[in-house]
DNA sequence: TCGTTGTCTTAGAATCTTCTAAGGTTAGCT
DNA sequence: AGCTAACCTTAGAAGATTCTAAGACAACGA
């Protein structure tokens, strides 16, 4: 490889296409579990991929993909040091759009819980308290 | 159909699986840029699937379609006027989301610029105001 | 130099998503 | 009832992503 690395190519947001085609390329490049919890991971500071690899339980093919798909859309960039590679996030924001995300599907979680219970037990039998009794 | 429409069945979410595979399906969802555009236009208020399917220029099928993608995942709820049905955003933070993204791209977009201008302009023979001349 | 460790790449199969086309349902009108 | 408008559903083809396996490469140390 004689390119890409850190600051070479435009990160693929670049093209000249519309600004909602970029935001959902963004959320799809978001949108699987590994890639999630590689965020995750290095919201408390960069990581090395051996560590990421361990962490997510994934072989290192699949750990260096989803690494990449994350690099190359600019999500993350990354530092050499010795035989080991450490990846950090470039934005910090992004840790503010999972924290949102995670508002968002809290309370979406919540209200089907109260549906739950509601279905389960009528409508003004509860006592205070909401939870399961144990 | 008996079933599905507003508060019935658990909204997909619901499922006990890890919580970063939750966010992870909530991206991807917001991953095509269709359904981007629908959360967009449905910033300003609710609209009818005709009218989003003009916007959208797509047909009735692929709006109904995109629009159930979001609304089974509970992004999107409906109400039905008639022989109309008109959609909204359940919860307002999504478009917290959207705003997030947009920052995250666009500064990302303008790192890229700037280094396409540092390439084409050799370093320090810039006057004032970065933009191409005219 | 040789072997080892850590990371990346490629290729193809498996799987999932999106698109296209056709048809179905419901509400309202005459 | 019969017709139309608005919306939804389905099925299969087309397209994209992810997974698995194999191997390549670079840095390090013996």
């Amino acid at each position: 490889m004689t390119d890409d690395d850190q600051a070479s190519r435009p990160p693929a947001a670049a093209q000249q296409q519309p600004i909602y085609a970029v935001k959902a390329e963004f959320f799809r490049v978001l949108g699987h579990p590994a890639r999630v919890r590689i965020l995750e991971l290095l919201r408390d500071g960069e990581r090395s991929v051996g560590e990421l690899q361990t962490e997510l339980h994934l072989d290192s093919s699949g750990t260096s993909q989803h690494l990449g798909v994350l690099r190359r859309l600019g999500v993350l960039e990354s530092r050499k040091e010795g035989t080991s590679v450490f990846y950090r996030v470039r934005d910090p924001r992004t840790f503010q759009l999972l924290e949102v995300a995670r508002q968002i599907l809290t309370s979406s979680l919540e209200a089907t819980q109260a549906l739950l219970t509601e279905l389960a037990v009528p409508a003004g039998t509860r006592r205070r308290g909401g939870g399961p009794p144990a």
